[in-house]
DNA sequence: TTGCCAATTTGGAACGTTCCAATTAAAAGC
DNA sequence: GCTTTTAATTGGAACGTTCCAAATTGGCAA
């Protein structure tokens, strides 16, 4: 209840020794004598003392801030707040603290977060970029110094180091599986053409179908917004055309439930008429009917990797950029049909 | 690239004024002529200057700082992740940044977490206790003036403004869906009985069964953790007294979904043979099997409203707590039974 | 001319820390 | 006893901003 709050000035009177002196306890440093710390340490504990980060940071201009930006396109969606999630344990237990923001997938929100985050002077960045996101964005980052890393999804062009899934891996296994399953026709279904997610997974998409020489009909590739609704226009349209598809590996599971209603609305029975695979694993997938056949990533585990990968470029002054793909697997449930096949086939998947 | 940061010096030089007068520009007064600002905002852009927020909170040493704390105690439930998302949309649009962490109900932890907020000068703090919070970890902030605002979880005891739901209320209304559906021996199933959130929904079941002059057996009222296993737990100790009860009220959703585990375990169908109702309305409330019934609050509207009073707080000064409660509804789904009646008592719901 | 007013602008002194060079105190070497 | 070494401490100058009191304009009435 002292006029303003308490600084290191008064724990220095207090304590009777001189400011600098406070200083060198507040950074640890063995130079102070045993005594002495204890006795300031007392002191600090006894007069509440707060440590104004600000002010030093000021002063030790540098990328000493101990505070990392956090900025996510979509929190509301439980992959990317097990992203942030993942990321808040490794930088809790660096002694940082993590300044997140959501972008809701604006590309101006966005803008302003970083500009705001920037000036708050972040020693580093970890970006789940909204769609459309371009290199210019993280231009003034990386020009300043600041450690960028790209998580989720990647940012083409961009000098910014990367966590990502393995999209083309899990994409390829999916179709694979679905092969196995004695399918031929297989769709691929949804996502926006322009980004790189879609062309990574396209690229699985391909790559499998000549592995297990199915012929890669362009038909079967249809493109939607990866959401419920679009799922249910891309089953639509896929199954308008000459030689229906028999099943289909979706975008991601969102989308794969809009194919589930599409499917239902049509007569057919997903799992048993259709064969359906979705991707990311969300947490409905399990309890949804039926329980959805999907490609599990980690975001959790990307989160984490792409904060110790952050950390380890903030205290290397300045580290190329790094790529990490993040691996894969496929989560065998009822919606590609595996389930009703007799015991020992399943064996085989 | 110059040598290091550039600094409002460096602006007034380029341009020809005095650094007071760049800050004046800065801080948008009336005081400067319109040429001058002009002149000052072009030099701005050009020579690519950022604000360094944290000097600026130094001087004016206040209240100032544009950072507001958010700590939550659980990021992964897509309940929390809500409530964040709604604090961020309004904290971004009045011009703040919101330091945002997961205390995974870690009492260290969050206790790390504020102390570390603190230091970074944040001008107020959105908090969901973790479990078993007591009114001293908020003491410090609220005697430095800091305003405090609870969410979702009350502090009893604490000098601080709150935003809940309005437990008492989700409770009663449950309760009395189910003796309109006939029930009359309802059990209470689930949550910690130390925890101030468990007190009202009990309140509420109490107040429901008086009002429905139900007998309010004690051996109806489980205690057990509010999680799926929990629930597991709780029916099946409930189904072991001697006058079972026909249906349940749970104390949040995760351990409904346990409920019916247990049930099925029991060769019971939930919504059929045996009524059951949940409270969050989490996402996969409605395509689980059954659909769960439940009780439906609105997290984002509770993270608007806590930032909002937030706000309020910080620019008012100083204000004393204040108590909002935020309404709650009957989500009627298939696990209450509901579904299976004749359609003219169903319109009666 | 002189004085006065409004409109702008400005130099320093903060803010709370860290860093540097310099100082002191005590112990050690000759 | 005198220098040298080591250990511990210290004053003052930064850091980049805001705020205050004061100064500089130009116009305009007396």
């Amino acid at each position: 209840m002292t006029k303003g709050r308490v600084t290191v000035i008064d724990i220095a009177k207090a304590a009777g020794v001189s400011k600098s002196t406070v200083s060198l306890v507040l950074q640890g440093s063995p130079l102070v004598n045993d005594g002495t710390r204890a006795k300031v340490n007392a002191v600090m504990r006894e007069l509440g003392y707060v440590y104004n980060r600000g002010a030093a940071n000021l002063r030790q201009s540098g990328s000493k801030s101990k505070i990392i930006g956090v900025v996510v396109n979509d929190l509301t969606n439980g992959f990317f707040a097990e992203l942030a999630v993942g990321v808040d344990m490794v930088v809790q237990s660096a002694g940082f603290v993590q300044f997140l923001s959501n972008t809701s997938e604006n590309l101006d929100r966005q803008r302003e977060v970083i500009a705001s985050m920037r000036e708050h002077g972040i020693s580093g960045l970890i970006l789940s970029p909204a769609r459309a996101t371009e290199a210019a964005d993280l231009k003034p980052l990386v020009a300043a110094g600041i450690p960028v890393v790209v998580a989720v999804r990647n940012v083409p062009g961009a000098k910014a180091s990367s966590v990502v899934s393995d999209n083309r891996e899990g994409i390829f296994i999916g179709v694979q599986h679905l092969v196995s399953l004695g399918h031929r026709r297989i769709a691929f279904l949804g996502g926006f053409r322009d980004t790189a997610v879609f062309d990574e997974r396209l690229a699985g998409y391909r790559a499998a179908a000549a592995a297990c020489g199915l012929d890669c009909d362009e038909d079967l590739i249809i493109d939607s917004p990866p959401s419920r609704a679009g799922g249910a226009e891309a089953i639509e349209r896929a199954l308008s055309i000459g030689d229906k598809p028999t099943a289909a590996v979706c975008f991601n599971d969102a989308l794969a439930f809009g194919v589930c209603d599409g499917l239902r609305a049509r007569g057919l029975e997903p799992g048993r008429d259709f064969a359906v695979i979705g991707f990311d694993d969300v947490i409905e997938a399990k309890t949804a009917v039926p329980a959805l056949t999907t490609i599990s990533v980690d975001p959790q585990g990307i989160g984490r990797r792409a904060a110790q990968l952050l950390l380890k470029q903030i205290s290397a002054g300045k580290a190329e950029a790094e790529a990490i793909v993040s691996s894969v697997r496929l989560v065998v449930r009822e919606s590609c049909g595996a389930m009703n096949q007799p015991l020992q086939e399943r064996k085989q998947v």
